[in-house]
DNA sequence: AATACTGTTACGGT
DNA sequence: AACCGTAACAGTAT
């Protein structure tokens, strides 16, 4: 389900109550997306303690101190749950146990989610992360000549922004989605820019003010234009609606379409 | 009851 | 080769 600011939040919660935790054991209840055996992941972090849990892109990576990683990723409807003395959701995907009595477990119903051990370093930016700068888009976009929804989506661009967040930064970037990436002038790189950091920066602190301990769930309530519930922008603008790919996007006339 | 739905990959076609 | 659109995954949340 979740998207960067989301995960962010769930990092955040995550390292509350687990870090410098001893990882007792690991068990996988569903191996489908695991490309190592359960063996392996086993003798790789059972025993070790937990230095930290980094966010990257729209995975959380576990990182123990000899050093080895568990990457997650949610997926569309991956949950993490806390649980105190036995799992009893559904659609475990994994369960983790900790050496103070919390456990962990990672659940989807459409069984998409998955873990991996020490997860491939990725080649893109994340989208808070200091490469992504105004040097760096600049350069990306004028090589490309799809929309810039697509662009802003794309994984091997910019790492962490799902569809939902790419309709709110374009609104507040006033750009239209359908633009054409190497049309959009410098300027407005430059709003984009500070539009992506702004939206997603607002959007993790706005969800760990209203759910101070989120570690599933969705809150988009305070979203700007992509709100079902929504008619116009806070602008004022009628918001339209168009379906492609199985996605929605949401924008209004307020944003200016370069092609 | 009705409606909307956040990610990614595989596939066929252009 | 690059790019595009669609289906599939299988339900959940309100």
């Amino acid at each position: 389900m979740p998207e960067l600011p989301d995960l962010q939040a769930f990092r955040h919660n995550l390292e509350k109550k687990l870090l410098h935790q001893q990882l007792k054991t690991i068990t996988v209840k569903n191996s489908k997306k695991l490309a190592v055996a359960e063996k392996t992941l086993q003798s790789a972090l059972e025993g070790q303690k937990l230095k930290e849990i980094q966010r990257v892109g729209k995975e959380l990576h576990f990182v123990f101190q000899n050093g080895h990683v568990l990457g997650m990723h949610l997926m569309l409807h991956g949950k993490l749950y806390f649980f105190e003395h036995q799992n009893k959701e559904k659609y475990t995907i994994a369960e983790l146990l900790f050496g103070n009595g919390t456990g962990l477990a990672i659940t989807d119903f459409q069984g998409s989610a998955n873990i991996a051990l020490d997860p491939a370093e990725k080649t893109a930016p994340d989208a808070l992360s200091d490469d992504f700068n105004e040097n760096y888009l600049k350069t990306q976009l004028s090589k490309k000549k799809t929309g810039i929804k697509k662009f802003l989506l794309d994984q091997k661009q910019v790492l962490g922004i799902g569809n939902a967040y790419a309709d709110d930064i374009l609104w507040y970037a006033r750009i239209s989605p359908f633009s054409i990436c190497n049309k959009i002038p410098a300027a407005k790189v430059k709003a984009l820019l500070s539009a992506i950091k702004h939206i997603l920066r607002e959007a993790e602190k706005k969800i760990l003010k209203s759910n101070p301990d989120i570690v599933h769930g969705e809150v988009r309530d305070f979203m700007l234009v992509h709100n079902a519930k929504l008619k116009e922008s806070p602008g004022g603008a009628a918001i339209h609606k168009d379906t492609g790919g199985g996605r929605k996007t949401y924008y209004t006339d307020e944003q200016e379409l370069f092609e």
